[in-house]
DNA sequence: AATGGAGTTGACTAACAACTCAACATTTAT
DNA sequence: ATAAATGTTGAGTTGTTAGTCAACTCCATT
């Protein structure tokens, strides 16, 4: 169905031109760490990782993210300390939110104040 | 500042009258894990063992969550996988949201459809 | 024909998470 | 005072995460 994190990061880095072995230097990993992954040897990095992928690549973080199944630790931090932010994503997980749906939920976080 | 998962654990059990060893069972953990836990000599279990703890005891499933830093797996693979709900969770990471908006992003949700 | 750049692979590892087991100490009830 | 219940502690276990390192192979040039 959903195309795989190695696939996709291995079209990504591709389309622009960089070799395994530049975009390894420029997060700080091996570079047959990378290979590994894009072939799906090796589960999705770290988020932290990923988000260095995404930014030495010039793409939007979210979509690796997402792509990996990974959460910045900010964010684990943020959820999960917040008894009232657990309690909304839970709400909002049994509602099988669309995307649209989120878009709308964000523009009305702006609204907020 | 904030009471650690140790100390709150340790005084809702007693205020229900249950023995480590009672809990325990019930969890299906050993007696002396939650004595390592109860003083803060272990970090706070995984999510799943302290949700488990919250229906064990009747206690609101949250708000231990939110005491030992902990996501619970559904809710981490459903943001870890979704772009769009990523980009919410950071917006409103930036805003610093306070527990009412918390509350009030809940309802909507609701209104929503 | 050999050098160099790019990619792949196997084996290994250090750190951390989430506990268990056995022994001992302390508190409570009789 | 003693037995039973309850709580604490040290040491060890098992699995996962997030990679590294060295040794290849496969091409494209020189």
């Amino acid at each position: 169905m959903k195309e795989t994190f190695g696939k996709l990061l291995k079209d990504l880095r591709r389309e622009k031109n960089v070799s395994q072995r530049e975009l390894a230097e420029k997060i700080g990993v091996d570079f047959s760490y990378i290979s590994k992954v894009e072939n799906d040897r090796l589960p999705p990095p770290a988020a932290e990782t990923t988000i260095k992928i995404a930014r030495a690549l010039g793409i939007p973080v979210e979509e690796l993210l997402s792509h990996g199944n990974k959460l910045p630790l900010d964010l684990k931090d943020m959820l999960g300390s917040n008894a009232a932010a657990l309690k909304f994503m839970n709400a909002a997980r049994d509602m099988q939110l669309s995307k649209d749906e989120w878009g709308l939920l964000t523009e009305n976080l702006k609204r907020l104040r």
